[in-house]
DNA sequence: TAAATCTATGCAATCGTTCCCGACAACGTT
DNA sequence: AACGTTGTCGGGAACGATTGCATAGATTTA
């Protein structure tokens, strides 16, 4: 089958021990630059390529980070793994994704399954349906690298990278207080997700901000983050069998934000009319909804990127780090 | 940092032998069953886990596939990644996933990435500005086992799934010679993709079982896919600029059927009323869309898995396959 | 009773690479 | 002339796991 060549077959071929291939392909000092050239020349004639597993058994690392998301289809994921493999690659690591489909029992096995892979670290999102964490935990303590990014774990102390979800929750939210909207309701994913936290809190403070109630009954919870239909279809109904029923509704989540047009469109009823509309969303193809959606947009690909830095700084720290920061970053409304 | 547990502290801890301990594990029948539940029920206690590297490093394999797609952003892509997943992690393979976004450069260097990195095989989907596969030829013919999807290569010899893109392209354009227009454009990749050659001929076809004569003019490259705003732009506006303007398109590309529709949203040309669009795509937001899309949608999913059995049958046989088939799985027409 | 067989285990090689030592020239220094 | 330096290179252990072969003692067979 495949048989590709080592720095055994280049040393027995030259006359040379392994030790000196290696360390002349390796440009190590004391290889005389005539011997260094030879065994150069010939490795790249027969093209000789390392074996990375080999290294990986030697070095104890393996040069790559696992990613967990909820799904790759999602914009804003997709969007932040452009921006994780734009680091990774360019430091020569590898990238393994992984999908929780928002399930908690995926993501204990899919987080199991690569550290079993003997990644150099995770960068993690949480599923919507996870609140305990403890299987992240024992591998944290036990000196995995773990960097979150959007959907946090503040029980773990580490490097985080989020959006500024309570400065785009209040800018969405006033957005409809400042259109005329009164009635404001919040649909939101499961309660426990950092982000749906964060979100709800910016929520209120526009609420506040503008002199209007706060109303519990004005927000409902999808534990499954938008993936399953008949959950939202639910939450809205039940929002619109309410004796005031609202007239506009802050939507905190991408999947959910879609999903909620498609239940409005089912039920007939008219956005932005009957009802209008502002949520989080990272889709590129905004524009051509029908009813249109004015959107808050996190900058994910920066976010990718910035998280990966951070894990990539913890991997390759050569004493265990201190201190550690959580990265705020900007959001944007975009209005439609 | 972070130390494994390795068969040696085993073996130290239970003054065994490696070997002895390999075998209790492994459940060989040579072991005494006292032995062997020592062994066992202690590897439980301290939480031994088989280092994969090390397992890849003797049996010569990583048990993970890679696959290459233009991007995971892309509907189909990802419910084929999902496919993909599930028959792998079934297996106890891990996915390794890479983006070409579209470019030869990119996806010659994750080939070779992926084959340095040593997987077992590949599942690929060919970068719209592929046209020299020899990337690809090289390393089959040195053993490696592929699997095409979606944008396969006939010039290599191995097994292949793809839609029934000729069929689903014919029951597009005849959807749209039916609905009334004559004039039907259409917009498509490049040209030396398999899907644009089996979309073309499909295209092709209904116009000539409909009696309507084939134009050259109205058939409009795009080699980029839909990826650059730009070149579909173009494409659009020299087909507005024909003397004889068409007054429909059918569109050969997901991708591609959005940017269309972003493309007459910004020209301000009316659809379906000053031009009708029929397109593939396996959006699944592709209900709230204003102007709606008449799609043919593909199955995704199931191509995954296809192509994954495929591709593990080949890793996994003890003799060399002979015999390659081409899987052509059906398309569904979705009229909105 | 001696030889043959069986049982349970250990030794050592292997996968590809790195790196600590040690070897041994050819120098230069007292 | 004896010793230290420097420049080049090879031997072999190590990383973690598997496995063919050897071998100890126990048991069965002739």
């Amino acid at each position: 089958m495949f048989e590709p060549v080592t720095i055994k077959d280049i040393a027995k071929a030259l006359g040379l021990s392994t030790s000196t291939v290696s360390r002349a392909l390796r440009d190590t000092y004391e290889i005389s630059p005539a011997t260094k050239k030879l065994v150069t020349d010939y490795a790249k004639q027969i093209g000789y390529k390392p074996n990375p597993i080999a290294l990986s058994l030697k070095e104890r690392r393996s040069k790559s980070i696992g990613v967990v998301v909820s799904e790759v289809a999602n914009s804003y994921f997709s969007q932040a793994i452009d921006g994780i493999e734009s680091i990774a690659y360019d430091k020569g690591y590898h990238v393994i994704i992984s999908q929780t489909h928002e399930s908690y029992e995926r993501e204990v096995i899919n987080v199991n399954h690569l550290a079993s892979r003997s990644v150099d670290g995770l960068l993690v999102s949480l599923s919507s349906q996870t609140s305990d964490i403890s299987h992240l935990k024992s591998l944290h303590d036990k000196g995995l690298p773990i960097v979150f990014f959007d959907r946090v774990a503040d029980e773990i102390v580490t490097h985080k990278v989020i959006a500024d979800n309570e400065k785009g929750a209040y800018d969405a939210t006033s957005y409809l207080i400042n259109s005329g909207y009164k009635k404001i309701a919040h649909l939101t994913s499961s309660s426990y997700l950092s982000i749906s936290i964060e979100r709800l809190s910016g929520y209120k403070k526009a609420l506040a901000y503008h002199g209007i109630p706060f109303r519990e009954d004005y927000v409902k919870y999808c534990p499954h983050g938008g993936m399953l239909y008949e959950e939202t279809e639910t939450a809205i109904k039940e929002l619109m069998a309410l004796e005031d029923k609202p007239d506009a509704i802050f939507v905190a989540g991408d999947r959910l934000s879609t999903g909620c047009l498609s239940v409005f469109k089912n039920l007939h009823i008219a956005v932005p009319n009957d009802m209008a509309i502002a949520g989080f969303s990272n889709s590129d193809v905004l524009d051509l909804f029908n009813p249109s959606l004015t959107s808050v947009r996190q900058p994910a690909y920066e976010i990718g990127r910035l998280a990966t830095e951070m894990l990539l700084k913890i991997i390759e720290a050569k004493y265990p780090i201190e201190e550690f920061e959580k990265k705020i970053l900007d959001t944007n409304l975009y209005i439609r």
